[in-house]
DNA sequence: AGCGAAATTATACGATCATATAACAAGGTC
DNA sequence: GACCTTGTTATATGATCGTATAATTTCGCT
């Protein structure tokens, strides 16, 4: 008997400040990405991660894009924060603060399959969405900065030659990157104090004049 | 006048042998990703893409997710394979070959946008797609295996030691990988000569002992 | 030549998609 | 305590999605 014909009442809800509202969307975004990969971008399924109405994204971000690359940008820049802080907080000897680095991005907190898996998901996105491509390209511009200035320190302390501090950067990222990528696809491949050893090896050609042979066009 | 009651014809086609036509479907997904990354995937797009009918992919793969693993399949392989051929293609010394084995993976041929964004939409797909992540594995091992052949051969001709070859082909592969990314997310930070440049520089630290000094857990 | 297997087209169906619009309610402000 | 802004829900719309099924054509085989 659907005789009982009462209109089920509207939702209550609590009104949210708009950059608290957008937050958790970027989070809840994160959280279907995790879980599903690029088939968890959809306004209907982040709406109900987030226990909100679909409507909710249009009022916020206008179209689904705008949310993805806003989630995009909240994990990318607390990546780069978190690293950094956690390189701040060494001592202030150049080879500390590598160290710091390195360890800060092989310990659990980041080299996390979870985490990797929205990072990997979002590369794929970045190539065909301009709005995601610039904020990677201020992204990347940041981490190899931070990287140069710690190779800078390095080789003015310990006095050897780097013949070019902006392309080391590059490498370094790349085997940082490199690493996470074949961790995340293959987490038997090898452990993260491995890949934290690897890193520590490249800095160690670098000490020993690696980076001044075999230059391109010689 | 909508008179002209004729019923258009059913459209015309040729038998292609299922091999064939396994093949063309997957040369399709893959420039259905090329253009529009993993928003490129679909049965409908597909289908147009090479020509043929929705109907046709059930009819050869199943499901959609069968014919992108087989996509997969399709360019990893002809990627070891290519790059195996160049390497075989080399004067027979160890140095000629890992030399040829970095100009491979920073030829016109593959270090080409077109082919990296496939590439890395790829890297996103395997990680939700059991079916995708066995090929990953197998067609990853061939690459380090095949690595860490050449760089056995380089120790032991030039009389150096690696600590831990499988580790050192993981690190080598790791840098292409993530220099592969790098310049694809970012064509303008360096040029392919630098690239392969960085390479030959890991070697060279290789070659200098770097791979002795801080092992992991020492 | 024509029979039959199967490759291919054509169509249908229900689910889900992005997005727009209107109705509603929450909470600060006066 | 009433008002007004706006955050939020609810609903509608048309497009696209994956996949199943039936009708049809092609082509090897005898």
């Amino acid at each position: 008997m659907p005789s009982t014909n009462q209109k089920k009442p509207r939702a209550h809800f609590r009104r949210v400040a708009p950059d608290d509202r957008a937050r958790q969307l970027a989070e809840a975004t994160l959280r279907c990405i995790q879980k599903k990969g690029s088939a968890g971008i959809s306004a209907r399924q982040i709406a109900a991660e987030a226990g909100v109405t679909q409507g909710l994204i249009t009022h916020h971000f206008g179209e689904i894009g705008e949310l993805v690359a806003y989630a995009f940008d909240v994990m990318s820049e607390g990546l780069l924060e978190a690293i950094m802080a956690a390189t701040e907080a060494a001592p202030n000897t150049p080879q500390a603060r590598l160290e710091a680095y390195i360890q800060a991005s092989f310990s659990q907190s980041f080299f996390d399959q979870e985490v990797l898996r929205v990072w990997v998901v979002f590369w794929g996105l970045i190539l065909h969405s301009p709005r995601m491509s610039s904020s990677q390209k201020r992204e990347y511009s940041g981490f190899l900065t931070s990287i140069e200035r710690l190779l800078i320190d390095l080789a003015a302390n310990e006095g050897f030659v780097i013949a070019d501090t902006r392309l080391a950067a590059i490498a370094f990222n790349a085997l940082l990157d490199g690493l996470w990528l074949a961790w995340c696809l293959n987490p038997e491949a090898f452990r993260p104090e491995e890949g934290a050893a690897l890193c520590r090896q490249w800095v160690e050609g670098l000490r020993r004049g690696a980076s001044a042979q075999h230059q391109a066009g010689s």
